[in-house]
DNA sequence: GATGAATGAGCTTTCATTCAT
DNA sequence: AATGAATGAAAGCTCATTCAT
């Protein structure tokens, strides 16, 4: 038996080969051996990381949402502008669900669960990354409207709104099998979303390239 | 005399209780005998009209589609125009869901189990309502362009976007704990959608109304 | 599969092989398995009697004890005097021990269970049987102190002292590996004790032949 | 510089804190974690000195009876007659259990065991105890009815009964939720007793005495 | 000697499903 | 058709013990 790296490492190692079956299988169809066969290690010594297998299923959600959270600070932190900061967002979200296609899933399962189980951690989790994202969104919105690129609109409200749609073209595109680029659907509803934000000032800067783009579709 | 029930009747019924149990204890804590119990039933007997729990669970979910796809045709239908039919439609979902708040879990949890169960039976439910919305969605978004209200847009990716909103929305009051109006969310969405979709020669009219909206927020 | 003869013969049936498993292995070594293979029939159709292992410990406890106390009250209820009815808790205590040799251990574990478990109805049903067998005892120590047998004596410290002497030398010939014949010493005590309690009037009457028992032995 | 303990004065340790969570907690309920915790070291370092959970157990035992036995002998060893070195085993005994008051269910919880487990080391250490004690009561008893205190009565057999005797009072004690003076017991057990082994000689000497202590009881 | 991370055998309990009545 | 007693596969979790350091 090899020498444990450190406690923290071996945990992570825990949690990504969790994320893996989890992710395959479905949290319910997953047996505890299931990860610990995946991991190499023994069934009880996931048991010395995490309590139950909830808090593993957790662990995994909670890593997820951390990276796709640290992604998108680092790159709206690298853009310049809001507008830049905007697209620094929508490539992350992209970037981050397509190369968890196979993953997405899990999400749907973990949300469900989330609603189901007593322990308010999950719910809370879930919500911190909302929070996350709609705060952000809110203060670019602000700022869009600030700058005079947006017409008034209340930011809090329009960025829940957009918090929601991101969500929900995920959820289409998980649901539908992923029949169509997530990318071109996220540029799509940019371009719509866009050309009713727009100022009388901005508009006929931006319209013509926009109205394009709608008239293309995804 | 027994009361004369044709199996249609209770298989209904059967429906009817499980949806109940099923929205409060969630599909994986439900048991069969909590289903029957609540139904005033033998266990036994609901096998006698569904094979499994999952058949039973995914039977529940077409009562509720086929339900709220009736809805959306009656109202629909009885709308005069275009325009009218769209407001018919964000009324029928927001009625339907506010009407089955305490349910909207279940569909998450149905969701997520249609991704991973081996029975194809439950993707091509979920995907039929959606063909349906979307079909009726991308007839109406023609009829707005050709009628000169709407700029030109492509209708399929615009309603399969509009699916994925409305579906976003609901992810969204749920997660959130339903901590907005329901309503209010569709209809500022409507403005921002509607602002960006009009036309050059209809924005005139609207545009005022809708930027009044999109300031005041939800 | 045969038809079912009624509930609470199946529930009598299966306390037996729980009885006669729990007896042999002990009651932590025992597995529900073991039950189940004993009284054929399958391990899930013992929780339909009983909700857990240590219910089913405690069924095989009462049943004994009530047994036990069945038998004192139709033997004492047989005697006619006082005296013959202690004799007829002396042979009753013998036989209901004796003919239970190799399950003398499991009351050992059970007493121990009891002062361990969190469920009271264990320490009390102990002590349902004590109660039982002290009331009796102090009433016919009472009868024979009032009717000149016995010089006075505290009926209730004697009972007490009398059911703790019982359940002493039942310990001692179990852990002594019943080297010696129970009877034997329940003779030998009856002889010993008696001889103290025996009133100035009685004493010539019996003494003798109460010594002759001290000189012999077990 | 580490303390330096000499690995028996370790062992030692380990006993003592090992008695006083089997105590608190029961043998099966005990685990090995609790017990290094509540020695202060290392889950790992217990198996240093003792080679199972069960040897342990069997230490624990050990030391405990080791020690009663010790004090037995040192009292006995002082007092001057026969009768005297009776009353220093009584008040050894009274002094030994309820000085360990929280800890007499293990005994109960040892003697289970001792009659289940395959190891042979169990059994015979209960003995040892008991035939020291035997043959403790026999040469005493053979002293008082060679010295004329005693009628003549087989010693071995009384002794023996008398070990029962103290053994059942014990575990009455605990059973019963210790709800009487264990003193106060094995005091009245002594007049009961005593009353009926004087001999002709020596009962007008006494009889008032002990029969006073009859009618007043525990 | 001391440690505690690692292990996996083992066990109770649950519950969807069956089927004799 | 209706029932519910019977079933056993299944799985999460525990913990005594090992052994590399």
């Amino acid at each position: 038996m090899p020498p444990i790296v450190d406690k923290s490492a071996k945990r992570a190692d825990i949690i990504e080969h969790a994320a893996a079956v989890f992710s395959k299988t479905g949290y319910h169809a997953t047996k505890m051996q299931d990860i610990a066969t995946a991991a190499g290690i023994g069934k009880g010594t996931i048991y010395e990381y995490f309590r139950t297998k909830e808090e593993l299923f957790l662990a995994v959600y909670d890593a997820w949402m951390t990276e796709y959270e640290n992604v998108i600070r680092t790159r709206t932190a690298a853009a310049e502008d809001a507008l830049s900061k905007v697209d620094a967002i929508r490539d992350s979200a992209v970037e981050f669900y397509t190369s968890r296609a196979e993953q997405a899933p899990l999400l749907l399962e973990f949300w469900a669960h989330a609603l189901r189980t007593d322990n308010p951690a999950f719910l809370e989790r879930v919500r911190r990354t909302r929070s996350f994202l709609k705060n952000l969104g809110a203060s670019l919105t602000a700022e869009l409207v600030n700058s005079g690129w947006f017409t008034e609109v209340d930011s809090i409200s329009f960025s829940e709104l957009e918090t929601g749609i991101s969500d929900g073209i995920f959820l289409s595109w998980v649901l539908d099998g992923r029949s169509f680029p997530l990318d071109k659907a996220y540029t799509f509803r940019q371009s719509v979303i866009g050309l009713g934000l727009l100022s009388n000032e901005t508009r006929p800067i931006l319209a013509d390239r926009l109205a394009a783009k709608l008239k293309k579709g995804m």
